[in-house]
DNA sequence: CGATTCCATAAAGATTTCATAAAGACGAAA
DNA sequence: TTTCGTCTTTATGAAATCTTTATGGAATCG
């Protein structure tokens, strides 16, 4: 279940606040509403959203200085609502940092997908992928495994083997599963050189290789990586 | 000295694409045109653009599979040009990938800050112009790259590696993603003038280049760029 | 307990991958 | 057209990694 995108409205014309209201609830957004300039930028400081629809024809304050003002602290995307469908106007909202513009009378399946376009924008990839047992960490998005925050230096064989252990965290992995995981399903049943890159990876993350805590042997089985506290 | 922002124009009208040239020309983007879908995506492909504009009106194919395609490997901007106004076209484009739609006739100085604003926007979400690590310094307004201060002369390929390392400073690039990303999705899988283009920016920014510090190899994945104090 | 199988490690050989130079191809600008 | 800068390809030796082999120690089982 995703969070709702929360969309700040600032417009003084209550019927547009209602009709924006209604349109962009009914596709799942959280609408916080403002009637002036300084309710505004109030609301975007302090709702959080992930867009600010302005329109620049407000009561208190210029609706570009609205703009200027919101961009000295966050670059969230801003959409323009306008009467005035004058050349001079868009260029001025654009350039002062505005994401997009239209003109009143607007098509609201059109500003939804407008709103959709800016929002996907902003919401590029920033997730965390990582994993940790004891003072080991993983982190596939980076592709590096570090002890103490001190990164390790693995081949790639040896990264595969550790983050397919990692990902298996308490689970008895068989020789078979493993080598067939990491060399294909062609691979020779033959453990030997699996040991071989055991033993390289204990050297580099356990402390003690002789009582290895992390990755354990289950004789006659396989391997299992132990979660440490 | 700042290399020109490179714009694609798709459409298959030459009288629109003679327009556009000399508008963006003249606002110092450097323009490469393409007459029909085909030639487009490889443009897109093959001439590192900052945008792409779209006529959705194309002979050999329809406009809206070549948003679809291109936003299978990339994540530029496009504009879409239309002659129509239909608010279901602009939804259906919108949602494919499209960051602005823009019906014909257009207006050329709102073009022109359209465009500056989806530039600005790609430009901006690592949300400072400027990224440094040691001595070095990569700044994406201008398109310029640094070390101690002093300017370091970069193909323009050569700056979109480094810029892609930049970006994604500390992370493990594999071969194949940063041939997909500079030289686009059909670029073979032979990374080997990757390495020659990596040789020659390590003569550029490493003091030691028989000991890397900036660009590390890991060896059978790729590369990485490393902050360094 | 033996005997047997399984495991850990070192080290040598085989293979893959990497760095670099240099030559050819290509395209933009004079 | 020619020139120049850049990109692509090819070739070569070096480096890193993977695989195999060998040896001794540990675990397992009758």
């Amino acid at each position: 279940m995703s969070v709702k995108n929360t969309i700040v409205v600032i417009d003084d014309e209550a019927q547009i606040r209602k009709v924006l209201s209604i349109t962009l609830e009914a596709s799942d957004y959280k609408v916080v509403e403002a009637d002036c300039a300084k309710d505004g930028i109030l609301q975007a400081a302090t709702a959080h959203p992930q867009l600010v629809i302005l329109d620049i024809g407000l009561p208190d304050r210029d609706g570009f200085s609205v703009i200027k003002e919101l961009r000295t602290w966050t670059s969230i995307p801003i959409i323009i609502l306008s009467v005035r469908n004058s050349e001079e106007d868009i260029v001025k909202a654009l350039d002062l940092g505005a994401d997009d513009y239209l003109t009143k009378p607007f098509n609201s399946s059109e500003l939804l997908a407008r709103i959709r376009a800016s929002i996907r924008r902003t919401q590029q990839p920033s997730e965390e992928n990582v994993i940790s047992t004891g003072d080991l960490k993983i982190d596939y998005s980076s592709r590096v495994v570090t002890k103490n925050k001190k990164e390790i230096k693995l081949t790639n064989t040896e990264y595969l083997l550790l983050a397919l252990l990692f990902k298996n965290m308490g689970k008895v992995l068989t020789h078979g599963f493993i080598l067939r995981e990491i060399w294909g399903p062609s691979s020779t049943e033959n453990s030997q050189y699996l040991r071989v890159f055991i033993g390289q990876i204990r050297k580099k993350i356990e402390d003690d290789h002789a009582d290895p805590k992390y990755i354990t042997t289950e004789s006659g089985v396989g391997y299992r990586m132990r979660f440490v506290k």
